[in-house]
DNA sequence: TGAATAGGTTAGCGCACGCTAACGCATTTT
DNA sequence: AAAATGCGTTAGCGTGCGCTAACCTATTCA
């Protein structure tokens, strides 16, 4: 996979982003959040590492998942790259238009 | 499917987003540009109608897409939203301390 | 040292996606 | 009227996803 928009449709991989925007979290604790199984989760985090937008490491017998910068960065300018000029200009122009 | 998140996660269906974007399209202009065949067009084209992102008109014997403007509005707020608050502090906070 | 905890790994299942092929229906062209 | 064009619809195929269950390893606690 390791596609970005692919990666980021998932909506528990997307709710992983948002938990760890806030900070380091370890798996179980991630994993209690979620109606499904912790394996479930730890796959989704290595396919979020393998994409590049966490990153992890150990400490003691947790394994601890942070949000990666560059990563996050990546994902910024993916989106805005696809909100091309052309995009932009419809919408700005269909505000004006509603005028709302 | 009808998520936004998965529609737009599609390579073509993106494509085809943006290539609605400098204005109405047929089906057979829009098709030219891909490597697949019209019906696969024609089917990410009704999905997009589905999602609310495009609409349809008949013309002869054309059928003319163009892009939606509050689906349009609707893709920017599902970004915006996602980019939570959070995940912009982490990176201009990150921003910062590179100082790029 | 044994039990418990945290978490990676693998096999396998169900399912939905993206696609093609074939067909049908309007509309236009000759 | 007949042929051609534009496009939706459907069936069916291969494939990859998300998930669970079961197992294994490393670390901590008793």
């Amino acid at each position: 996979m390791s596609d970005l928009w692919e990666v980021i449709s998932d909506p528990h991989r997307r709710a992983l982003v948002q938990l760890l925007a806030d900070g380091e979290k370890s798996v179980s604790a991630l994993a209690a959040r979620f109606p499904v199984s912790r394996s479930a989760i730890s796959q989704h985090l290595l396919l979020l590492v393998e994409a590049g937008l966490v990153t992890a490491r150990k400490e003691g017998r947790n394994r601890l998942y942070r949000l990666h910068d560059a990563g996050a960065l990546r994902l910024q300018k993916m989106f805005d790259t696809f909100w091309s000029n052309e995009l932009d200009l419809l919408l700005t122009e269909a505000k004006h238009i509603h005028d709302n």
